[in-house]
RNA sequence: GCUCGGAUGGUGAAAUUGGUAGACACGCUGGACUUAAAAUCCAGUGAACAGCAAUGUUCGUGCGGGUUCAAGUCCCGCUCUGAGUACCA
């Protein structure tokens, strides 16, 4: 019999499917284990060979465990909604529902054929409304929310209406809009309800407010900090503006802390918690309040004058992380946006500082951030006051002082800042630029002191003679003394834009009410799509839903209707924004706890069986989008009582990337000739990517194949080496591009699945990145071969009932050991390894012993599992062979009795001595001082020293 | 610039707490089978030198130092490279 991957592969599957073998329970007895992969969106160039990557281990993984006796959840969906179909229904028309349907389609036959053991009767679809309703539910919970800083969580809305009922908001301590005016418990009821909804909106966790957002004009959306790379559109590389408009928010500045401290608790790997540290940026110094010198009193700016600060001038509010240098403060500088700018310009000046924030404001983000180098300023003409010397600190406007950090102004010290440095020496010598101020023992006249530590403070006053540390506790206090300043610590990360001008994203669950949200309520949910004819924004730039006819809420029927019978009365407009890919893939997880809940999101029994995500395999390119959402929207539920852990994914793993293995051919520039590869430097050539499907292992092709593929080749002239054409390679990213997509059908269809698993195993460690190279993968196949072999021959099983020989238990014992170990430590590549070496010994054994080969197949059968089937089966087992448990390590097997003893003089391997192991160190060291070797080793000379390390080794010194 | 990885044969890569560097596989070379090829099987394969050979010697894990009886592994200083991030006050 003969080993026939295709055939039983297919056997396997259909049984699989079937009889809902990779089912879970959501109620055992045994201990449960959560394997997620991230779900893929289903584009429609299906998957390639890289994709499967991640979805192979956690199969591995979860293959494993339930060999191991756990309930292991394991499911696989659809991340559905997105762009791209949306793109692909402005071109074609079609809907993206159904292209969507059809790409899921193809993923899905693509990803049967791999043979994973994912529970498909929990499938999701974040754009199905089945699943999008309970999107749209919790972003209800999120407006029906506020963040209370004292019990430092999310609570319902409700109990800060019952607050400001009772006190108004002076005792309210909450992450809200800045400058809320204070109330009092009496204004409060006098307030109309719109009013009162004005002020609900500055306090919920998702709000509406107008924004300065990355406005994409050739997406015409807006995008979030992490859809922008480089400054251009992460998706077609567009430029990327600024631009205020009214948008929903995400109040995920106030999880920063948590999101912070919660990374200390999780499993993940350092490089990713770095990332969510970076992109989370907290920064502990001081707010700093400077008075404008001179300035009137303009009592429509209260915005801008501290509370309870009865002053009459304009106040600069800055945030430095160096309160120790205050006395350094030379200069001060406001971003050219800052809303102070117009109003403390003095007239002289005023010309010079228009002209440079409209210079500024012409300048793209991409070309801002392109050109670090240049510096450039305006003197506003005004004085700010130091507030300890009293003495006069001139007012600049740069574009190096960002608006949207901190308070878009700083406190300039050049001394300790290379930036304040260049900017004040770059000025030095012109109008309102006076000399740098040293405060620290240090000399700065070539470069700035920015060290936190090494100096002593001097023409500091009282923090004359302190340290970073001391000086810093000593300035704040001093400033809270009186009253111009304050220990803070301020927060890279914004709150998260959560509108798109999209078509295909989850509608909101809103509609509006004099320009007031109203949330729809929960039993009326899902808020489908409407049918639109064109995908693209409407002609007076509003959303691509501004093109629906009906998109309306009428609040009597509590149905969408007709946008014709919009009356205001009775019957509201719907919002026109869409919710961005991110806000379907923050919560999935817990989905497939429960997948068919029509009452609930996840019911409290599965989600307290389930708990949270034990193991997370998926890409890095995660990391501060998907990951950090989904832990913002987790500890959001948690908080609000709907599920009970702090952290979505206990561990998570990054596969790397499978990179494509690019092909070229050489033209000679401005001819139709090409040449072999190994030619192309004696002319001058270009390189031209062809399918690597036209390429055989040794880099060699067919030119007939070529002349076929693509017209171009047609006419065209080759020019071999010795009768054969090579080709050049390139290691690039997998894409239709360049012609270097390999797609895990072909393998399957040549190789079979199990080939497919294993190799993908083999390539290397999963987190690394690899090109896709099949040189390798008849290794694998022989491999498999080999494994049949050892059960069958040509007439048949050939499997014994004979006791196995110790030899043979030991290949077994070992290699149960390594494979666990492997499993359990993601070093899947070297348990692959482990078969083959196992596999060789007891082919060499000419081992077919029942009691080796059932647990052996046991131990395969996470890696390749159509053939542990077959071969399990075939064994005479009823059941499928993943309810085996797996085999028990036995290390009486591999109890040696002698050591193969390296010997080495001065460090260097000599000899190998085969010694017993139970020989004491004097023992040993006998027999080696008497060994011939080791006397003509020594030619004569006594060691000074023998180190003797039973067991290891052997080293003569001296 | 900052942060985090990585560098080992012709290739992909192995190497527990420092203890025989290169497991396993590809490729290559030679051989067996075959009319031939494919497939399969067997042997060899880090480099250099010496030897008919068995074998021996030297070098060898990006570079330069160090610790140690012993370093791919630990420490110090570099080079190159991948990824992320960036005027963040």
């Amino acid at each position: 019999m003969k080993y026939n991957p295709n055939e039983i592969e297919a056997k396997w599957q259909k049984h699989w499917s079937e009889n809902g073998t990779f089912q879970a329970e959501n109620n055992s007895d045994r201990p449960k284990y959560y394997v997620l992969d991230m779900f893929p969106y289903p584009s429609g160039a299906g998957l390639h060979v890289g994709h499967p990557l991640g979805y192979i281990a956690s199969d591995i993984y979860a293959r494993f465990k339930r060999h191991k006796g756990f309930n292991v959840l394991h499911p696989q969906g659809y991340d559905s909604f997105g762009l791209p179909a949306e793109q692909y229904a402005i071109q074609t028309g079609q809907h993206p529902d159904k292209t969507t349907k059809e790409n899921i389609a193809r993923y899905r036959q693509q990803l049967d054929r791999i043979g994973f053991s994912f529970d498909w009767s929990r499938e999701v679809r974040t754009s199905s409304p089945d699943y999008y309703k309970w999107t749209q539910w919790i972003f209800i919970q999120l407006f029906e929310s506020w963040y209370d800083k004292d019990s430092d969580e999310a609570r319902d809305i409700k109990t800060l209406i019952m607050e400001f009922e009772a006190n108004g908001n002076s005792k309210v301590n909450a992450v809200c809009d800045d400058s809320i005016a204070a109330f009092s418990a009496d204004d409060w009821k006098s307030y109309t309800k719109e009013a009162q909804e004005r002020i609900l909106l500055q306090y919920r966790m998702t709000f509406l407010a107008e924004t300065e957002v990355n406005w994409c004009p050739g997406l015409k959306t807006v995008l979030a900090n992490d859809e922008i790379v480089g400054g251009v559109s992460e998706r077609g590389g567009h430029p990327v503006v600024r631009k205020k408009m009214t948008q929903w928010s995400m109040r995920i500045s106030a999880y920063a802390e948590r999101l912070l401290q919660g990374l200390d608790t999780i499993d993940w790997t350092e490089s990713l918690k770095e990332s969510q540290r970076n992109w989370i940026g907290k920064s502990v110094g001081a707010l700093v309040s400077f008075k404008v010198k001179d300035s009137e009193i303009e009592q429509d700016n209260v915005d801008y004058i501290l509370s309870g600060d009865e002053t009459n001038a304009y106040k600069i509010e800055v945030f430095t992380t160096r309160p120790d240098t205050i006395f350094g403060v030379t200069f001060m500088t406001l971003a050219p946006e800052h809303d102070l700018v117009a109003k403390i310009t003095t007239p002289a000046q005023k010309q010079a500082v228009e002209a440079y924030i409209e210079a500024t404001a012409k300048r793209s983000e991409r070309e801002r951030m392109a050109d670090v180098k240049t510096i450039s300023g305006v003197f506003t003409g005004a004085y700010a006051e130091h507030p300890f010397t009293k003495e006069p600190v001139p007012v600049w406007i740069g574009d190096y002082v960002l608006a949207g950090y901190g308070t878009g102004a700083v406190m300039a010290v050049p001394c300790g800042d290379e930036r304040d440095y260049a900017f004040a020496n770059f000025y030095k010598g012109t109008e309102g630029m006076p000399e740098i101020k040293n405060i620290f023992d240090q000399d700065i006249s070539e470069n700035a002191f920015g060290a936190k530590e090494g100096f002593k403070l001097v023409d500091s006053d009282f923090l004359n003679g302190m340290t970073y540390k001391e000086a810093s506790a000593k300035a704040i206090e001093a400033l809270e003394e009186i009253e111009q300043g304050k220990g803070k610590i301020n927060y890279r990360m914004r709150d998260a834009v959560f509108s798109r001008q999209r078509y295909w994203g989850e509608p909101f669950p809103v509609y509006y009410v004099n320009g007031l949200p109203q949330m729809i309520a929960k039993q009326h949910l899902p808020i489908r799509l409407p049918e639109v004819e064109k995908y693209l924004p409407t002609d007076d730039g509003q959303p691509p839903l501004g093109n629906a006819n009906v998109w309306a809420w009428d609040t009597l029927q509590h149905a969408v209707v007709s946008n014709d019978l919009i009356d205001h009365k009775t019957i509201f407009p719907l919002e026109l924004n869409t919710m961005p890919g991110w806000a379907g893939s923050s919560w999935y997880w817990l989905r497939y706890m429960d997948a068919h809940n029509e009452d609930e999101m996840v019911s409290k029994d599965a989600q307290n069986y389930w708990q949270n995500v034990d193991l997370y395999i998926g890409g890095s390119e995660h990391a501060t989008g998907h990951l950090l959402y989904s832990r913002f929207w987790n500890k959001f539920l948690k908080d609000r009582g709907y599920v009970n852990q702090d952290e979505p994914f206990k561990k998570l793993i990054n596969q790397g990337m499978i990179l494509g293995m690019s092909a070229l051919v050489y033209r000679i520039s401005g001819t139709n000739k090409y040449v072999s590869k190994n030619l192309k430097n004696e002319y001058d050539t270009e390189g031209l990517h062809i399918d690597v499907s036209l390429v055989n292992s040794s880099d060699e092709i067919d030119t007939e194949k070529l002349r076929e593929w693509q017209p171009q080749f047609n006419n065209a002239e080759f020019i071999s080496e010795n009768g054969k054409f090579y080709v050049g390679r390139e290691v690039e990213k997998m894409s239709k591009r360049w012609y270097n997509v390999v797609n895990p059908d072909d393998i399957c269809n040549e190789y079979g699945a199990d080939t497919l698993r294993l190799y993908e195993m083999f390539l290397g460690p999963l987190e690394q990145a690899k090109p896709w190279n099949t040189g390798g993968i008849s290794g694998v196949f022989g491999f498999l071969r080999k494994l049949w072999r050892l059960y069958f021959d040509e007439n048949g099983l050939i499997v014994t009932s004979n006791p196995a020989s110790a030899e043979a238990l030991k290949t077994l014992h070992k290699t149960i050991k390594k494979v666990n170990d492997d499993i359990e430590g993601f070093s899947f590549n070297t348990s692959v390894s482990q078969f083959m070496i196992a596999v060789n010994e007891l082919t060499a054994m000419k081992c077919h012993e029942r009691s080796i080969l059932e647990p052996l197949a046991i131990l395969i059968s996470p890696y390749a599992p159509h053939i542990a089937e077959e071969l399990w089966e075939k064994l005479g087992h009823q059941m499928s062979i993943s309810t085996a448990a797996f085999p028990i390590f036995n290390p009486e097997y591999l109890v040696e009795s002698n050591k193969e003893y390296p010997v080495s003089f001065n460090g260097k391997m000599r000899f190998t001595l085969n010694l017993p192991l139970d020989l004491t160190k004097e023992q040993i060291q006998e027999i080696v001082m008497n060994d011939e070797r080791t006397i003509k080793q020594l030619e004569g000379r006594t060691p000074n020293k023998v180190i003797i390390v039973p067991g290891k080794i052997i080293n003569l010194v001296g």
